[in-house]
DNA sequence: GTCTATAATTTGATAGAC
DNA sequence: GTCTATCAAATTATAGAC
């Protein structure tokens, strides 16, 4: 064997490294296998050894992507459920996000691909939201609106990155930011 | 000539219709010319007689989804803010408008896609946006919030369309719509 | 104004050498 | 496991007939 045991899923995982990043910025459908690959400092030839289709490669990207935002949220260092929030609102409602998509989070990016995907794929995307929602509920304040503050941040992100101009990049989000904390500062009475 | 005066004007828009409803459902770069030019029943080489070029389609597709989603918002029935606002999220965050994205808002649709075109069709997105941010500042209670508020619808039907279960897309909707509500009932005492 | 035909690229995927 | 070479299909765009 003229390859490390070990190597091949090592490769892997740098493909879905350097694969994520290309597709959250400029899209999955949009970059070919060779564009997937080059990033990779491979051929489109070796990409069959590794997945069995370009759609598998969309799923395992899915997979990881979301994992990857859940590994960031995990690291949190606050413990009450204020200050968490707090730190994460700031940390993807910021302009820093919005002007790096393939560094950033996978949904303003992808979502709307996965949403024409087929039902493996939602089904991948569905299982891993469905792990983040259950982090925000635990860690949030208000766990009835965990899903309302994912899809505040979400949109956020997408439509400031839709706009040209910085100022206005910075006037959407920011008024997220003032929504969501006004909101928890209130006490969320309802 | 054999074609009536404004014959030209009327197809165009008819082509604009379709091409917008199938760009919404499968994407604007997923579709081929040959695939817009289909939905309207012609052929890919006519479509050059109306659009210089694909880009082109793209950009007038923005300005006319976004005019749509508009004329809309304009036609709302009532006159205080809040019930204003009230029709408008209940008509966004809905079962239906999630489950039909061709018939729907372009924004969760194609506003990824925008953020990956060229600074032209970016400048034309923001300008129509800012139109629609301006009558939800005129005609919500809130105005400060109206940024977030569209966030806020826009993140929740991109979210609820990428999952598969339809309880699952329920819950999403409804919790952005609870968190929603909530704001405006406690009067956003800043 | 729309058609058919076609040019020039790019795409997802396979085969075989090393 | 990765490479080069290659294929079949699809893509954007143009040309010329009606």
């Amino acid at each position: 064997m003229r390859y490390k045991a070990g190597y091949k899923e090592e490769k892997r995982r740098e493909i879905l490294k350097t694969s994520g990043e290309l597709a959250k910025k400029q899209g999955f459908n949009n970059t070919g296998v060779d564009g997937f690959m080059h990033a990779a400092n491979m051929t489109s030839g070796a990409f069959y050894s590794h997945f069995s289709s370009k759609n598998d490669l969309f799923k395992a990207l899915i997979e990881s992507e979301i994992g990857a935002s859940i590994q960031q949220w995990e690291m949190n260092p606050h413990q009450d459920p204020e200050s968490w929030l707090d730190f994460e609102m700031n940390r993807y409602l910021s302009l820093l996000h919005v002007q790096h998509p393939e560094k950033g989070c996978v949904l303003p990016s992808l979502a709307a691909e996965v949403s024409r995907a087929d039902a493996d794929i939602k089904q991948c995307f569905e299982k891993e939201l469905q792990r983040g929602y259950k982090l925000f509920a635990q860690h949030a304040p208000e766990p009835d609106f965990a899903w309302a503050i994912l899809c505040q941040m979400v949109g956020s992100v997408l439509l400031a990155r839709g706009v040209q101009d910085e100022r206005l990049k910075k006037d959407i989000i920011n008024s997220s930011l003032a929504m969501l904390k006004t909101l928890l500062k209130n006490g969320i009475a309802k």
